[in-house]
DNA sequence: TCCATATGCCAACGACTGTTGACAAATGCA
DNA sequence: TGCATTTGTCAACAGTCGTTGGCATATGGA
């Protein structure tokens, strides 16, 4: 048992390893070009290997896609925190999340593709659905969760778009005090404001 | 005389029916698919021509795409309406836009490119620099207005991927009013609110 | 040392892409 | 009626794509 398991630990490390090194390398091509933008051959090249060796691995490019948008927003739970507070909250964690190379990559992966691929796309709504909603629905009226939800998704998408994606120059030029400042009221009251729902 | 201007008609008449109608495929499947998804071939079928055909009358795919991605918000002047009013204005205007094939085929053309083309990001770039930034400017201090302007676009594209091309259904199923009563103060705040800039 | 297995490279496949040039039919003018 | 121009089709090009199978090499246990 013990040297069984010795040996399947090394018997796969060295494997592992490249298979990280592919899966680091498509995370960045796609969320640089999006899924049809990204070959497997770039892929392969970015992670000098044989692009033979990127099938071998993940079994086709939708599966090495699948792998590379995995994302986890690790959301605060909302209950906890200062109910005046979920605005800024939300915000800042955005901030968080798109400029960690980790999480943003993500995302990026997903935002990139998801208007021309409908798997990112689904993805895309997976996230909103179980990662979102059941967020906004621990502080507000559960009936208006998903509105609420969709309201606050389109301003941060939005916002995405044009800060990581687009890079409209006076949105990439906002520093993170003066989004959380204009943005998070915003989703202060898409969240539970009385007049929205 | 008569003949002649008939005949001259009739000459050009021709070729511009099915250039128009190679246009037309060309809108909708870009809109639908994407730049990179719309194949010329596709296009071609659509139009029911031949695929060397668009080369002909286009001279590459880049030119089609340039002739399919225009767009004309035609927004209202600001300056003449209720300053009050300027949020529900932008977001009336919004709606009319995107759910008019019109214009929000143009739209959602560029929109479902710009993740992955950088000339249709660059276009859309030239949109909101020519025809929405102009507009924020003529009722807020033009210094903020391209701050203004980035926060409106960023709160309109994101609902714009949600409700058209994500479709997001919670945000599809909004109707107008809900919109307006919803996304209008933020537009509104966004473009003349004093705790702002 | 020998052998099985894991890891890797190479060449090629079939499909699809944008684009081109040669050739056929239609059209309009003399 | 002839002739020239327009309008269109067809086949093929060169390139890229995802994917596959065969073959070399390296690794690690017996």
């Amino acid at each position: 048992m013990d040297f069984m398991s010795e040996n399947q630990q090394k018997k796969t490390s060295k494997s592992d390893r490249t298979r990280a090194q592919i899966l680091e390398a498509a995370r960045l091509l796609f969320a640089k070009h999006g899924y049809d933008g990204a070959s497997i051959r770039d892929v392969a090249a970015h992670a000098s290997i044989d692009p033979a060796m990127v099938i071998r691995y993940f079994r086709s490019k939708d599966e090495l896609f699948a792998r590379a948008a995995v994302v986890d927003l690790k959301l605060p739970a909302l209950r906890v925190i200062d109910r005046t507070a979920i605005g800024k909250t939300l915000i800042r964690r955005f901030l968080e999340i798109w400029e960690d190379p980790a999480n943003g990559t993500g995302m990026a992966i997903l935002l990139r593709s998801a208007t021309s691929n409908e798997f990112a796309a689904e993805k895309l709504r997976d996230v909103f659905a179980n990662q979102v909603r059941p967020l906004v629905a621990a502080v507000a009226d559960p009936a208006d969760a998903g509105r609420r939800a969709g309201l606050i998704s389109s301003q941060l998408l939005g916002l995405a778009m044009c800060r990581y994606l687009l890079r409209l120059p006076p949105v990439v030029a906002l520093s993170h005090d003066e989004i959380i400042q204009t943005v998070g009221p915003t989703l202060q009251r898409y969240a539970v404001g009385e007049d929205v729902p």
